[in-house]
DNA sequence: CGACTACTTCGACATCTGTCAATGTACTTC
DNA sequence: GAAGTACATTGACAGATGTCGAAGTAGTCG
C-alpha cells in the first residue's frame, strides 16, 4: 500500500498522487444505460425469465401473468431492455418473441471486474 | 405453469408451456438496487476510479476534480454506492477513504450469467 | 370487407433522481 | 477554547421514471 504522507505539519497534505482511471463520459453513459435497464425489479425478473426459459425464446404473452403488471407496462419494460441491447424482439404473426443477447450480458460482466 | 388457455375453439395456439423462472420480488428488489447504483454515469466513473487505483483505497478528495461534480454531489453518489454494498467508507482523521467490495461485484457478475 | 387478437404508443399522473448552495458535523491545529 | 479543513446532510428544484387506461397499429380469420 502506498504510504500516503500522513499529515505532518506543513500544508497538511492529504494524499500522494493517485493513479487511477475512469471511463470517459460517453462510454460511461452507454454502460450506465445498460445497467439502468437492470435497475428495476420487474425488468430483472423479466430478463431472468427469458434467460432461463427452456426454449431459447419466450412469447410476450407468457410474461404478463408472472410479472403481475399490466400489458402496456410489460411492453414498456421490454422496450427498455431492447434499447439497452439486452434482448431482441421478433414479431411472427400476431405474436412477439423475445430472446436474450448473451454477448451484451458478457460485456456488462466484464465491466464488473 | 399456466395452461395457456387458448380461448376460442381452435385458435392458433400461441405457445407451448414455457419453463422459466424469475427471482422472487424481494430478491429482485435487492439486485435492482445494486444495479441502480451502477445506472448513473458519474457513479460508474467513481467506482471505476476506486477500483482501478494503484493503492487499494482512494481518498475522497481525489474524486472531486476528475468527476467534475460538486462536493455534495460526489458525497451523495458515494453514499449510494456504499448503500448498494459496492464500496466501503472509512474515516481516518479528517479524510475519508474508499475501497471496493470485490465480493459484491462478483455477486452481480453471477447474476449476469 | 369487418370483427377480432396481440401488442405498441400516447397521455396523464405520482414518485424518484441528480444537482448544487447553504448549513451542519467531526476532526485538527493553534 | 477559536479558527480552519474535509466531508455529510438539508432543502429546493428540474428532469427522469414507473404505472395504467385509452387509443392506435398490425396481423389473422371468416
Amino acid at each position: 500500500m502506498v504510504a500516503r504522507t500522513p499529515v505532518t505539519r506543513d500544508p497538511v497534505a492529504c494524499c500522494s498522487p493517485v493513479r487511477a482511471t475512469m471511463p470517459d463520459e460517453t462510454q460511461a453513459e452507454v454502460l450506465a444505460q445498460a445497467f439502468a435497464a437492470l435497475a428495476d425489479p420487474i425488468r430483472l425478473r423479466l430478463l431472468s425469465f427469458v434467460a432461463s426459459a427452456n426454449a431459447d425464446e419466450v412469447c410476450a404473452c407468457d410474461l404478463l401473468e408472472p410479472s403481475g403488471r399490466s400489458q402496456p407496462t410489460v411492453s414498456h419494460h421490454m422496450k427498455i431492455l431492447i434499447e439497452a441491447g439486452l434482448i431482441t424482439r421478433e414479431k411472427r404473426g400476431l405474436w412477439v418473441w423475445y430472446r436474450v443477447v448473451p454477448a451484451r450480458l458478457d460485456a456488462l460482466r466484464v465491466v464488473l471486474g
